[in-house]
DNA sequence: GATGAATGAGATTTCATTCAT
DNA sequence: TATGAATGAAATCTCATTCAT
């Protein structure tokens, strides 16, 4: 997407979208940069006309899709809505980057978020922002009554984001493409695992019958939802 | 030395403990073979008498401690406690892992279980035994009615193991060594969480009524609700 | 600019000056071409426009300084003086030619003179020019009686030419600017040293025996050693 | 001589022979690792087992020959003999050099004593201890009368170096071999023209007898100019 | 003239692995 | 078993030079 947005001809941009494939193909370590230049149709010296080192070109598809992340969070953490709908907007924003840019989505959690002798290191105040700002949505729908309190803000974002972060490194070690439906129902589910967890308990109300468990998922979401307003 | 059952003379333990550290310190990739050898006191040449290698080091132990883990989640799987209890107990597993041994497991969860191209692709079977594992426990709680059948078992194994390796992530990253209680809070609040967000609503026993806040999640969560109190 | 008869703002010059400074500071073989661009303040390819390759920019601003050497020494043979003062004309024109542009004179002695696999081998011949013309001076004042004839004339001119080219590597590894009445006293130093050196011994007084032909060439080194007194 | 004095099996010794060989040959910075393991004889790798860089293989080259020069000189000044005797001593060691072992002579000339910005620069300290202990045997030759104070003795020694570095240097160009007796003669100019220049004048007759308190300090002066006689 | 992106051969250096002892 | 010298295939990065505009 980000990616994308820019002119084909931009050689810069093509030899970063070839680093991410070679990334994602062979992983940052085994392949060479000639590989890059030869996916991008590029001469081996204009990659580092471009970029002075091989770790630059990951730091910087890293930081691109990292930094559109954090706003993406910052802006569901702004919005006027419930704290699980704000946990919805950045599953769901996390899974469409899956969606459309499986490729970078594989380099940033393969080689960089995990990488705590490497490029993790090198990024990790970017990175614990994310957690960060998840970690200030669950403190404050604690705050609110929303969510209890037993859990701390910062490991119901660890909980969160790891959940996520593992459905999508089963999607990477599959080799086929993960299917549509299964890339929303993950979205669901998660949001549904992890706030269902973080949640207070809904108010029983008495007349909600018996059976009727769960009818939809939605339940508790709406009930912390009315309990907030 | 927890891993490892013959004597901390052996020339070959010696080594995959020197290895294990220098995985840990410098990653994989960054360390040479020469390293291995000068932290373990040997000469160059008699790691590759016990390894074929650099890559058969880390799948030795890699492999030591996976196949301990699975069969402790196997024991808890057998056992006849609840699936919380199960759960707790293969939490429990792996935090005591990482109380005894960081260094060992920074390395499998850092240089094996992410690297999608290369040693987790190799191990991707090992791995996911433990993941299908887990998820049988969580298959057989639908079963049995105590966990909501809303979320797969796949997934809500992926979100539990997901959970705890986002927080030895977390501890991994921190430079300093992880205090006790943080490791017993950690268990907790991950049992706590995912537990809850896989479990049905409690019977919501029409009297239960008002502040009965967190009574039945059963006898663990009882537990955890008792120290927050 | 005082090698300079062209105009500051010709472009060509403006490379060559810039190539000078950069050959001087960081080295002929440590420098890219790019740093000269740099350091005229012109276009990469515009060094290219101008010169067909590094190594042609150096073979110019050697023989453009060179064949002004050679010249002044040519001149300085012409001249009806003693030998002696010719060959002070030589110091005193190589020394002010470093007073002047100690960073060209500096490229010419570090980068060519001595560079026997390279520039210094190319330009042999042109090199050879000033010793033979220096020898041409040494051989006639030794058939006009004034020199003795145990030192070849060849090696009168190297030790002549070493001893200034000494003097000014000292000076070029020295960072920091030689004071005005240093360069002087150096060519009083070689010529007097070298000259005397080469010259018949001074006529010893009157008495001194018959066949003290030449009285006068002692004269100069008279006339120093009184001043020294 | 001293670099050959060691066994030929040793590897170390055989890969900075090469190195002399080929630095000679093509020059430092036109050789590549390459050309001095195959000059060797050895794998390519094995220089980097002996040598951290191409850079360290020419130190210690010219540090090996440094530190014998620096010795004979020091034994030189150490001993009783005249300030010429000295000198000439000085100059025969440094000529014997040449004769025994050419290629070093020239890579120590060629690569090091002139790279005002490289290796000169390295062994500034160690090449100006050189000129230092012969600016001393000049400066106690003038404290005992018998070289003339107009000259400084810093100067003295630029003088007498540079006259046989730049000795040295006529033969490094030349192609061919030089000849057994040229190599004396060229010792014996060089203290001849040097020391001449650096002496007081001889004693101007018999009848000066008298005060004149430093009779045989100049005795080697005046063999010089009887021989020449 | 002037620009600087583009090219690609080649250099140094690294290091897993082998092997003679 | 134990040693560490020896091997050599890469890999990264540099930079002189070309060329389209």
């Amino acid at each position: 997407m980000a990616a994308s947005g820019t002119a084909a001809t931009d050689k810069r941009r093509m030899i970063l979208d070839a680093a991410m494939r070679v990334f994602a193909r062979q992983g940052f370590h085994t392949c060479r940069v000639s590989d890059i230049a030869d996916e991008a149709g590029v001469a081996y010296g204009l990659v580092y006309h471009y970029f002075s080192s091989k770790d630059e070109i990951l730091d910087t598809l890293f930081l691109e899709r990292w930094n559109v992340m954090l706003q993406a969070i910052s802006e569901a953490d702004r919005s006027q809505r419930s704290p699980r709908e704000k946990l919805s907007a950045i599953a769901g924003f996390i899974v469409d980057s899956y969606r459309h840019e499986p490729e970078l989505m594989k380099v940033i959690v393969v080689e960089v978020t995990r990488a705590a002798n490497t490029f993790g290191r090198t990024h990790l105040a970017k990175i614990r922002e994310a957690y960060e700002q998840i970690a200030g949505i669950v403190a404050r729908a604690q705050a609110e009554g929303v969510f209890r309190s037993e859990i701390t803000p910062e490991f119901g974002a660890l909980a969160f984001y790891g959940s996520i972060e593992q459905v999508l490194t089963r999607w990477i070690f599959d080799r086929d493409a993960v299917a549509e439906d299964e890339l929303d129902a993950a979205k669901t589910m998660i949001v549904e695992t992890i706030c269902r967890g973080l949640e207070r308990d809904a108010a029983p109300a008495p007349e909600a019958s018996a059976g009727a468990a769960l009818a939809e998922p939605s339940t508790p979401a709406r009930t912390a939802a009315s309990r907030s307003a």
